[in-house]
RNA sequence: GCGCCCGUAGCUCAGUUGGAUAGAGCGUCGGCCUUCUAAGCCGAAUGUCGCAGGUUCGAUUCCUGCCGGGCGCGCCA
């Protein structure tokens, strides 16, 4: 990925290139790079893998091509520094390079793609709560739509909720058979998180009455058969389809959905399609028994399954249990048919924690052993867990952060300790929605920063102090640029126009002249590589770094005394504030990327 | 035991086609609010890049072997 300013850089270069150096402007630009001193240079071109084709020492082909440079009006200056030439660039025509575009909106054209991309997350289970460690899955699948949107594909974003299974029934056991016809009384709002305390205690229950069985109590083994008795009976009718329990089914499942549509709604994520376990899980059964009779899969031990000697060490998958159910790996079939026909996908990305690398491994191997040629577009982005100070999350000890207080004490802390200053000068609707979009932004950013294999320890008191690298610090430098353009408007002080004839334009620019106004034009023309970097690794973090350099850079110049905007005039502060214009547009667009907003005023 | 991931400043982490003196945030110390928001800006200090080999003109980056930590490993999801 290059810009238009590393293109005619390169393609200066590459002109005063010997001809049979071998390199058109093209392959140039891939070797830019930035000086590591700014005082060295704007850019450099590194030398070094010319020495076999022209068999000359780097430094040397370094010197010649610095002699070669003198006349480029888009350098100011030429330097060979060892093997590497460092040029300066004229501030005014790389400012006329870089800044309108960005400044109407677009970073740059996106590549032209025809293909269709489905990203599967979030994926969470009803009747169980949903928590802060749902969160990274969420943002990471919410970015990453985002990015290959922006990358030029077609996106589909696709939920798969866990509306059957185990965990269903045991929630409705408790439901059922503990509570009292009174306590069945679902609260009016946050029933799905209800539902989620309910399978809790079951789950808890039964963990308990398995420990206590391991001693040989025998009040305790026959509290846990009579118990997985009831629990498998339950689970056995649902899959009858037991009108009864169908009916409890789908009342406390639209309880989960209810909370699950309002979180994504308070995130800003939306689905265009959302699949259910419940929908795949008989579809899924019957590929077993088609591919059981084909000989692509085989029985062991009465089991279903089928031998990927591919994965080594785990080379049997399981596919159908003894007893002619189903298991997740059964519905990942039928899933992925689903997706290919009813979507006609070229790709498929599953964004699913790190834990199941080996299970995807296993999904994809297998979908291509049944003919799927799609298969081989099957990907699964893994990431690593989220974690507390105090440890792994685990509900049983009660080590857990649910959604709605995450949401509330931070939304809490942000009014408490910088929002309440503003009561009475903003509407209180502005502050409510402020609290909102930096809550947000914290967790969002928090989320995305971090390279998905490293584990996060989410702290919530050290996310809300919302200092140094965090997503209010870059809201905030979007704010601020935001707020000079909203004075500069009130006194009417206009940009330079950015439909100006690129003479004009680079005239007019040249009369930035600042190292801050330098590095910020600079720091704006990487706004579309770090997006496309982000998207071709699906991974937002590389985004995250970048939008944070960015920030420091718009800070910067923000704050030099000699770079004032409303205190400047004539040319002078008409390219000042076409810059501003670009700053605030590239860092709300890359923010858009992640999901994230920056507030008007903050 | 096998497989995957991690190991870089006191702490948390960037550093992906191998390239200049290895960077950032937090924390510490010291500056900057009569000039566009101090949730900010500037400066200082801090490294056997886990260890040992190998490939290379050049390795934090690639390969091999170790050490330390996390996760996974057929009837859960």
């Amino acid at each position: 990925m290059t810009t238009a300013l590393h293109h005619a850089v390169a393609a200066a270069i590459a002109a005063a290139l010997p001809p049979d150096a071998g390199l058109d402007a093209d392959a140039v630009a891939e070797g830019l790079a930035r000086p590591p001193d700014a005082a060295k240079g704007d850019l450099a071109f590194p030398c070094f893998k010319l020495s076999k084709t022209l068999r000359k020492a780097p430094p040397q082909i370094a010197a010649d091509l610095a002699g070669a440079l003198g006349g480029v009006p888009l350098f100011t200056d030429v330097q060979a520094a060892g093997a590497y030439v460092n040029v300066r660039l004229d501030l005014g025509r790389a400012a006329a390079i870089v800044l309108p575009e960005i400044a109407a909106g677009s970073p740059g054209a996106a590549p032209a793609r025809t293909e269709r991309v489905m990203v599967e997350y979030s994926q969470p289970n009803t009747h169980k709560a949903f928590h802060v460690g749902h969160m990274r899955n969420l943002c990471l699948g919410d970015a990453l739509v985002r990015l290959l949107r922006a990358d030029g594909y077609e996106v589909i974003a696709a939920n798969y909720l866990g509306d059957v299974g185990a965990h269903i029934a045991k929630c409705l056991w408790w439901y059922l058979d503990v509570l009292t016809p009174e306590q069945r009384q679902p609260p009016a709002t946050a029933r799905g998180e209800w539902l989620g305390e309910l399978y809790s205690a079951a789950s808890n229950r039964l963990d308990d009455l398995e420990d206590a069985a391991k001693s040989k109590d025998p009040d305790a083994v026959a509290a846990l058969a009579a118990a997985r008795a009831r629990t498998t009976e339950i689970l056995q009718k649902l899959e009858a389809r037991d009108p009864e329990l169908t009916r409890i089914w789908f009342e406390t499942r639209a309880w989960s959905l209810a909370d699950f549509d309002e979180i994504y709604a308070w995130c800003g994520v939306v689905f265009d399609r959302v699949f259910y376990e419940s929908e795949v899980d008989e579809a899924g059964l019957a590929l077993v028994e088609q591919y059981l009779a084909k000989g692509v899969f085989v029985q062991s031990e009465g089991a279903v399954g089928i031998v990927n000697d591919e994965v080594k060490h785990m080379p049997f998958f399981m596919l159908r249990k003894r007893d002619g159910t189903s298991l997740y790996a059964t519905k990942d079939l039928a899933l992925a048919r689903l997706k290919f026909e009813e979507h006609r996908i070229d790709r498929s990305i599953y964004v699913v924690d790190a834990r199941q690398s080996d299970h995807f491994r296993h999904v994809f191997l297998t979908l291509a052993k049944m003919g799927f040629a799609q298969a081989a577009r099957c990907e699964h982005v893994p990431y690593e867990m989220v974690e507390l100070p105090s440890g792994p999350m685990a509900t049983r000890r009660g080590n857990v952060i649910l959604f709605r207080a995450l949401r509330e004490r931070m939304t809490a802390h942000l009014l408490e300790k910088y929002l309440e200053k503003y009561r009475g000068e903003w509407s209180d609707a502005e502050i409510e929605r402020c609290a909102h979009t930096l809550a947000l932004g914290a967790i969002k950013y928090g989320m995305l920063s971090r390279d998905v294999n490293q584990k996060i320890v989410f702290d919530l008191e050290a996310w809300l102090e919302l200092e140094g690298n965090t997503g209010p610090y870059l809201q905030y430098s979007t704010a601020r640029a935001g707020s000079i353009l909203r004075k500069c408007e009130e006194a009417g002080i206009a940009a330079a126009a950015v439909d100006a004839t690129p003479e004009a334009l680079t005239a007019l620019l040249g009369a930035l002249e600042h190292p801050e106004e330098r590095e910020l034009v600079l720091a704006i023309d990487g706004l579309r590589p770090a997006a496309a970097q982000a998207a071709a690794g699906l991974r937002p973090s590389v985004l995250c770094a970048y939008l944070h350099e960015l920030a420091k850079s718009n800070n910067r110049f923000v704050n030099a005394k000699h770079c004032k905007v409303l205190q400047s005039e004539g040319d002078v502060q008409r390219a000042r504030v076409l810059l501003v214009t670009a700053a605030h547009a590239a860092l709300r667009w890359g923010l858009a990327r992640l999901g994230m907003d920056a507030p008007v005023r903050m």
